[in-house]
DNA sequence: CGCAAGGTTAGACTGCTAGTCTAAAACCTC
DNA sequence: GAGGTTTTAGACTAGCAGTCTAACCTTGCG
């Protein structure tokens, strides 16, 4: 994959739209040509194929990700109060590029060929956020988890799932409403302090 | 699709293994034809195209899930023990099946499109486990949530991601070591109890 | 200015595969 | 054994991904 000049890569966004609503297999490369004016010709000069270009826009959907992520780790917080950041971050994120976000998650066996998307989930979030649990442990403010890369997982399933939904249903998705419903169960947890722990 | 017979259905998930490593896309229906042993005029005698046996194999995975987590909701324990089973049931099952869930996942995209998918996940798992979770604030085992329908999506999320990305890197996926992470998070919440709530 | 290097593009072309169709066999069921 | 359905091989079509060519444009440099 050259390096892709910004004029294209500006364009690129609409075909995350087609991708998002047709599934990238009923999408031709003409479509795309069409919807971003971005020639055929030029497309297969810069890209392999259809796979590349999701994988473009993947990547810098992540890389927002990762500099949201970041910043809400790098707070001057307690731990606890920097995760619900995290989870705020996600959220936006994906607000923000819905169309990508769910060609991301729609087609993740594609994207999980590419392994550059799976190293750049795992520096944008997985590494940030274990290291975020630690700093929790060593503040006193989170609960220490047995299996910090579970953890992780969790929470990032959690938020993705639950995001995603709205999106795939066309919902809109508001950061400010949902963000409180996971936070709830991922930070409180759900059973009652009545009930025997354990 | 016409009413599939048993030897074929048998055989379908052969099929299954293919979509898994290689995707839907780069699986022919000749390489169908030659894994499962069905002749390729009688894959399209039974079936639309490929999607179509995809959206079979789903069905009956979610058939699967939605018999153990029915199984473990109508126990007769409290609903926070009910609740653990359930993880654990979906847990179970995507073990047992592990290519047909990494396919469902990796190919949501186009699962989305057929959304006979949609309500049996629905049937399967977000009516039954938000019944439990109103239960549990009834019999006092669980903490109300504000919103249980996401909720349901929160807990979904964190069995499925996580499990998924033991599958997608081929390492085993143990139930009875992955369960007690997710069920120490959803349960127990990572907030500290020092830390000062909400 | 003139020219080289590389970016950009139209359009023709190839190869592959999904999906269709036909028609013949095999299998039922009454 | 007649009349239906299932099963299958194999030929065929249509459409799309991806390649290639050759022209055209831009930019920067001597």
């Amino acid at each position: 994959m050259r390096r892709v000049p910004a004029q294209i890569a500006a364009r690129l966004p609409a075909a995350a739209e087609l991708f998002a609503d047709r599934g990238l297999e009923d999408t031709k490369v003409e479509d795309i040509a069409a919807a971003t004016g971005v020639p055929k010709a030029t497309l297969y000069y810069y890209f392999a194929g259809k796979e590349e270009i999701l994988a473009f826009l993947f990547q810098d959907t992540l890389q927002h990700m990762a500099d949201e992520v970041a910043m809400a780790v790098q707070a001057p917080d307690s731990a606890a109060t920097r995760l619900t950041a995290v989870v705020d971050a996600q959220l936006r994120v994906m607000a923000d590029q819905p169309a990508v976000c769910q060609a991301l998650v729609g087609n993740l066996g594609r994207a999980g060929r590419i392994p550059e998307i799976a190293t750049a989930i795992t520096d944008a979030y997985y590494t940030p956020v274990q290291q975020l649990l630690d700093e929790g442990v060593r503040d006193g403010s989170l609960r220490p988890t047995e299996d910090p890369t579970t953890t992780a997982m969790v929470l990032f399933g959690a938020v993705t799932i639950s995001a995603l939904s709205y999106l795939a249903t066309d919902r809109p998705l508001s950061p400010e409403s949902l963000s409180p419903s996971i936070l709830a169960v991922v930070l409180e947890g759900l059973r009652s302090s009545a009930d025997q722990a354990i």
